[in-house]
This record gives C-alpha cells, structure tokens and sequence, in this order.
DNA sequence: GGTGGTAGGTTGCCAATGCAACGAAAATGG
DNA sequence: CCATTTTCGTTGCATTGGCAACCTACCACC
C-alpha cells in the first residue's frame, strides 16, 4: 500500500502542504487519511465543472489545466497545475460548492486526492504532523487569495498602461531592478484581461515615452509615474 | 472580564465564524483564546497598508471600509466591513504578509480581535468547539476565495455588456427571474471596474435591445444571449 | 542550409468606452 | 412640504483598445 505513494515521494516533498514534513511522515499522513491514487489519461477529465468535491487534490505526476467556460462558450485558461501543486483546495472545504472550472490532464498524470474530512479533523493518534500539515494547508489559502486580490488591482486599472504598470509593481523583488515575468506576450495579455496587440503596441509605447524597458520578459521601470 | 463581551453578543451571533456555537460557548472561547477589545473613533485607522498582522478581526459595533492607494494615489473602496464580519482573517492566516488595504472606521466603531495562533491551536482543554470554529473559519475563507474567483470572471469579459451579463449570473438565485443587485450605479460599476455613464448608457442600449430589464437594483435576464 | 511553426511587433480601422458636463428624478433632512 | 443632496440617465467628444491582417525574428527539426 504504501509503496504506491513512494513512488511519487518527490512530488510530495515539494507541494507546500507538507513543508517542514518528512517524507517518511507524509507517507503516514497518506494512510491515516486514506487518501487515494488517481490516474488520467492526456486530455481526460479530471474533474467537470459544476462538480462537487470533498478531497483535495495533488498533482504527483503530468500537468493539468483548469479551464473555463465563459458565456459565450469560450474556453480560456484559468490555470495551470504542475507537479506537487495543490487543486481543488479550497473547493473541498467550502460547503457544498460547484466547481467554477474543469480540470484536464495535458499529459498522463496521476492525483493523489485527500478526503478534506480527514485533513480537517484530528486522527485518533492525535498526530501532530496532521496540525502542521493543516496549517500548512491554509497558509496556502491565505496565499491563493492574495493572489487573486493582487490581480484584481492589474484588472481594475483601466488603462493599459496602468494594467502593465502594477502587474509589473506586482512582481518586483525588493532591490532589484529587473523584473522577471512568468508570461509570455500571450499570457501576460491574459492576465491583464486585454488584447495581445493592444498589449504590445502599449508596450511599445511606453518603451518611446521612456517609462520601460524591457527584452523579451524581462522588464525594467525606468520612470516613477507616480506614487 | 466576560461582561465586556455580552455586550456585543448579538454581532457574534451572526458572525459566520460562530456558526453552530452558543453564545456561552462563544463568550468562553473569546476569553479561552485572550481576544482584546479595541475601540476606534470615526475617521480612526484599524489597519494601514502594509502593516502586518498576527490577529484575526471582528467588528462588533460600528462599520468600516477597507480603502486601497493605487499608483496613482487614488483611494478607492475595496470592501465594506459591517457589524459581525470578519477583517485580517487571511491576512493573519497567512505568513509575514504586509497588509494590502487601509481600513478606516467609519463610524465609532469596536473590534475583537483574536489572535491567530489561539485559533489554530488547539486549546489545553481540547474544547471540541474550537474545532468548529476553525471549521467554519477555513468555510468562510473559501466563500472569499471565490467572491473574488467569480468578480475575476466579471472583469475579464471585454465588454461591458458582457461584464453586466455575467454580474446577472452570478447574483442570479436558481427559480427566480428577478435578480438583485447590492450595488448602486456606482457600486456596480466600480466593482465591474468601468465608467458609471458608460454603464448606464450600456444598461439603455441593453434594455432598449430587449437583453434585459431593470428597475433600480433589480434586473430581469429576458433573453439568452448564449450558452 | 532549408523549412515550417510559433512568438511577438506593427498598423489601419472603427466600435467601445472613458470623461466631462448637464439635467431630471429620487432621497434625505429640516 | 420645501430645500438640499444624491443618484441616475443622457449626450458630445476624444481617446482607447479590440480586431484582423500582415510581417519579421527566432527556433526546432529535418
């Protein structure tokens, strides 16, 4: 039994739920949780949306996106699982909720999904690892949050200009002046919810008026606009 | 001690956090946890962008509003806080993280603040409601996760008749046609992040279109553009 | 080296929408 | 019940940015 999760012990050490766990600890947790081993075929669904979950999910092995269907029937991309992420989180801990996205494997994969039950409530051996790991867990949360607010402020300026300017704020490391994006061209536009040419002719723009640098996505803020 | 806090136990009651829990239980847990009372004037500041914070906030008496500086040194609101919500709760959740709004007493106000590390550990007498509490904390962290998941779907439609189609979706109740809002004009447009005239002007062309009808706050969905 | 594919810059066009200003209607306060 | 304030719709104007089409540079693979 638990030599399936060894298998994938890799994947474990890096997902941020067990950060200050052993590996031999991780593979206890596992058991005493009963979590589960999942495997998807490229393209498989892996969960619908409109589905409800009870187990959250780690990504061990493959890649997957969660996608979204927009009223008009578009699919666009809402993000990207990779390894030793954590899915469906926060979705199993809320109360009866349907799942806003479908999850697809973009290559084979494998899930391990833990029953949020179990995350939740003390094991009978009143382990404690199992507090760490849930606290953990919400630090993740209070993470994935943030993220999305911090997006909110790229999506409500109402320039391009401003967009690009705080998504830029946004991922400037203290000290330092070049600012590394973790965009392509396309998926920066994505991010900020704006044309792809819009974007680059703005870019452009602001290149001429000398407010930025850049070279491929690696930015530089030369002028302060304001502050 | 405990009389301090009768006196607000009606916020506490309808605070989500206490789901579930008994006002006795609930006056034990706030001393049990070492919550402290604070009181603020009208006009007073509770937190400031970019303090951090180790304590979770509810405002028992008053109201406030949490303010955000963008890089322009606008002030916009980013939330409102009424009596029996909770405030910091992510932010004292998560780790060293720097407070990204101002939130500013608009009333004379009073708030309890509990300290995180009281919440997540469990108490020496394994008082099983704090359990509870926790459970329902974690809840109301997911509820706040997707507000913010679902105003993203909001704000990345690229035309404002879109952005009021899928606001309309989502305050939609299954069963009933009339949907409403609880925004004013200018709540529903700061919070779709467009013009307020332009917002209007969209609502006519729309109504005029036979898209939709509205009277005030409340909007009927007459025809499907899609799905 | 050639070839096909992909990412990204450029540009013209025009609809969408931000902005400012105004007026009407509704709500609030005395 | 009147006066003041707030909210909301309307409109003209200038700007913005979405869209489509095209081109170039770069990369991978043969």
């Amino acid at each position: 039994m638990q030599r399936k999760w060894k298998n994938f012990s890799q994947s474990f050490e890096k997902c941020p739920m067990f950060n200050g766990i052993s590996t031999d600890e991780i593979m206890d947790f596992l058991i005493c949780s009963k979590a589960e081993l999942k495997q998807y075929s490229k393209g498989e669904i892996i969960i619908s949306q409109g589905e409800k979950i009870t187990s959250i999910g780690i990504l061990v092995e493959g890649k997957a996106e969660a996608m979204k269907i927009d009223p008009h029937g578009n699919a666009y991309l809402a993000a990207q699982i990779s390894e030793g992420n954590i899915f469906a989180d926060l979705l199993a801990a809320g109360e009866d909720r349907e799942c806003p996205v479908t999850v697809i494997a973009t290559k084979d994969s494998a899930a391990c999904m833990i029953p949020w039950k179990s995350v939740l409530i003390r094991c009978e051996k009143n382990c404690h690892k199992h507090n760490i790991i849930l606290e953990n867990l919400i630090k993740a949360f209070s993470n994935k949050f943030f993220e999305l607010f911090s997006r909110i402020d790229c999506l409500t300026a109402r320039k391009v200009e401003d967009k690009v300017l705080t998504l830029l704020e946004k991922y400037r490391k203290d000290g330092e002046d070049k600012i590394k994006l973790p965009f392509d061209r396309e998926g920066m536009a994505n991010y900020l919810a704006i044309d792809r040419s819009a974007l680059s002719r703005e870019l452009s723009r602001m290149k001429d008026k000398g407010i930025i640098d850049y070279n491929k996505n690696e930015f530089v803020i030369l002028k302060k606009v304001n502050i």
